[in-house]
DNA sequence: CTTGGTTTGTGAAACCTTTCACAAGGGCGG
DNA sequence: CCGCCCTTGTGAAAGGTTTCACAAACCAAG
């Protein structure tokens, strides 16, 4: 048991963990690893290696109890706690964020967000004060911001993702279209939907080349 | 040369192409494979390896020419055209889609939205005006959008995924923070932000464990 | 208590991706 | 034309993840 764990296996327990409070609202007392499986399109065997790697927390013959995989696994992806997010840039993506109900519903908290326009500090945006960036610092280290989120220009990021870092955040989601490497030990995950998008493209045009000039 | 490409190489290739435009515009003739890599966090063995799953691109000694891998990697990716995409629901996500200049410059074009709130048909939200989802086969057809986005509440996702399938779309990006499974060979691409939040979460917990209870 | 049906936990095998290391090729100065 | 230096392209090795397959364990019924 333990070691390193994979991106793809967290990913998975996210999954699995979605999964069980569903069946845990509708009142299920135990599943196996293959109801846990299908959604996530992975396979019962998957579903056991990934568990396995914390412990061993199925009955055999009976499956896991619904209610004690839920607990132990908010216990391993460190969701029986709250976070709170510090939000850098209030433009599009930051106003979705912070409109975004499903955040806060998950435990996961905007304490504080910050711009650079002027016109925009002070104002409220869904309740939440917006803050001038050049106190990222002190507001971040008073509200105790765990998480930052940049969600600036692509030319900032990557100097609004150090001063997130220096402020004291343990981790940042970036969605500025930039690889951003993680700094100080502070771990950076991208999302890019450009990116996301020409991963698409590729497919699209893959199944045209195939079927296209393989005639 | 060729088989079957995975993600992790498409998404780096995506990446090189973002740095060879950047060098094609400040002027560069030629890049090595290691200058290529360092942006991307892949190693130059990596970036050559790559490449070479498509065909042969660079000079030995001299490395690659920026304006031939530039056109190059834009015929592998689909990149030499542009695309149309339809976008499903015009909430906070949908509506910080369409304002995003991004994603036109990038060559994917919005061409249709829509949305099942009556309030919202009708009206034009960034010049483009809102269609009822009833319409969307039609629609979709008619202005022969490619891709589809699903930017929907989590309990109608994969009907409307189905539907923009059914409706045309060769391919699905999805921000529904739901798992869906690709329908009649229609690939679908998930960005789930809670996810991702997820991961950060299990990090940071897991440094905690690591260092807390490891003294 | 024993038998039978079920499901976990897990080594081993298969598969896939990344890294290594070097021969082959190309340019340039002399 | 020659020799030197540089960088690609690529088999082979290493490393990682997923799937397989089965013994061990549990429950329920008789």
């Amino acid at each position: 048991m333990s070691g390193r764990i994979s991106d793809s296996t967290v990913r998975r327990l996210s999954l699995y963990l979605r999964m069980l409070r569903d069946l845990e609202r509708a009142g299920a007392e135990f599943v196996s690893s293959s109801q846990l499986a299908e959604p996530s399109g992975a396979t019962s065997a998957q579903v056991r290696k990934d568990l396995s790697h914390f412990g061993s927390f199925g009955k055999r013959g009976r499956g896991y109890s619904v209610e004690g995989l839920v607990r132990a696994l908010e216990e391993i992806l460190g969701l029986s706690r709250s976070w709170r997010i510090a939000l850098v840039g209030v433009g599009k993506i930051g106003t979705a964020l912070l409109g975004y109900g499903g955040l806060a519903a998950r435990g996961f908290d905007v304490v504080a967000a910050f711009d650079v326009d002027e016109a925009k500090v002070g104002t409220r945006v869904y309740g939440l004060r917006i803050r001038p960036v050049t106190d990222l610092r002190p507001v971040v280290a008073a509200c105790g911001a765990e998480i930052g989120v940049v969600a600036t220009p692509t030319e900032v990021a990557a100097e609004i993702a150090a001063a997130l870092g220096r402020a004291g955040v343990g981790a940042i989601l970036n969605f500025a279209p930039i690889e951003l490497s993680e700094v100080n030990g502070v771990p950076i995950r991208t999302v890019d939907i450009v990116l996301e998008l020409e991963g698409l493209s590729y497919l699209m045009s893959e199944v045209g080349r195939r079927t296209g000039s393989g005639a």
